[in-house]
DNA sequence: CGCTCGCTTGATCTCGGTCAATGCGTGTGG
DNA sequence: CCACACGCATTGACCGAGATCAAGCGAGCG
């Protein structure tokens, strides 16, 4: 049914019926995802690892079974989908409304909030997705990704060296991303 | 928790903090909406009714302490909340990779399918949302919207005026909309 | 009657997409 | 060990879809 995350990194996405990916999301360790195939038990989105990750598989019918006698588990999981479909509101804001540096501004302060959570460090990290997975996600081309982090950096926003980022002005993204907090 | 509408039309949307709205979903007769209040029990969402509206409500602690007792219920609603995370990830889809016509030719198409559904005309309906509306859900301005209404039907694939709105020409929507069937 | 509101249409501008070239690290085979 | 290819990232030149600005129009309403 769904899958949470110890270790590495994920990217979700679905292809339509005419063969495009769309990226849905990126999932780090602490996350958990998976919640579409509920639907109809069976997937729409696939999830490919980024890097070595290790994953704790949680089968739906396994999941029934146990939030029948613990009626407090079923409640947790529908909150986290729920969440789910907050995350995604947000990025459809995002994409609707948003310029090319705001939505990748929010990306980096996403990320960056996400691993502070798990006390790892929110300003220095290292993007686990390319280019092409950020811009598919953010509905951006290849180029226009990697314009947006040359001008970030001549503006003395980010350091980047490929896909090692370190966020040097935390103030001046978040005023670009001017977004509702992360859910 | 959430709202059934008997009849209708509900748009849902959600305002960001710096206080620009989101339309995140146009609800019709025999639909449900209200699954983010779930996560923190304080919704992030509000809705409004486009038209005379007839909703029953189901309040969040009542379904709990329903489900318990009739665990296939529990399992009609999670799956009621990924159906509504499917639609999301769709749209995400539109707003990142497909063209005002695309958008557009998507949402017509998407109404007509669910009315069909309801046995109603598929092919003649009124809307029940503004071009201010459409323009916000799609990530569009009203003008874009108003052109390509006017495009659609100077091609022929559909004749309206204002909210009055009949398809001519399904087959070639369909065409323009290269999209997933719906959920 | 005059006002506002929603819709349409036109003219212009701009952001980001497209096309193309280059660099750079990595793996592969001679 | 080197040559080459391939994937990924960057940068530049150009172009076009859609935003912005502006004007006009019909309908509802005080």
């Amino acid at each position: 049914m769904s899958q949470a995350i110890y270790s590495g990194a994920i990217k979700a996405y679905c292809v339509s019926d005419d063969g495009t990916e769309q990226v849905t999301g990126f999932y780090m360790p602490g996350e958990i995802f998976g919640w579409d195939g509920i639907a109809d038990n069976r997937h729409k989105n696939t999830a490919v690892a980024l890097e070595t990750t290790a994953v704790c598989e949680i089968p739906f019918n396994k999941f029934e079974a146990l939030s029948a006698s613990m009626p407090i588990l079923q409640k947790h999981f529908m909150q986290l989908m729920a969440r789910e479909i907050n995350n995604d509101q947000q990025l459809i804001t995002l994409l609707g409304k948003n310029s090319a540096e705001e939505r990748i501004a929010s990306l980096l302060l996403s990320i960056s909030d996400r691993l502070g959570r798990r006390k790892l460090s929110p300003t220095r990290f290292r993007l686990p997705m390319s280019r092409a997975d950020i811009g598919n996600y953010l509905g951006l081309t290849v180029e226009t990704v990697s314009r947006v982090f040359s001008r970030f950096q001549a503006s003395g926003y980010i350091k980047c060296d490929k896909k090692e980022v370190e966020i040097l002005n935390l103030p001046n993204l978040s005023n670009l991303s001017h977004q509702c907090a992360e859910a």
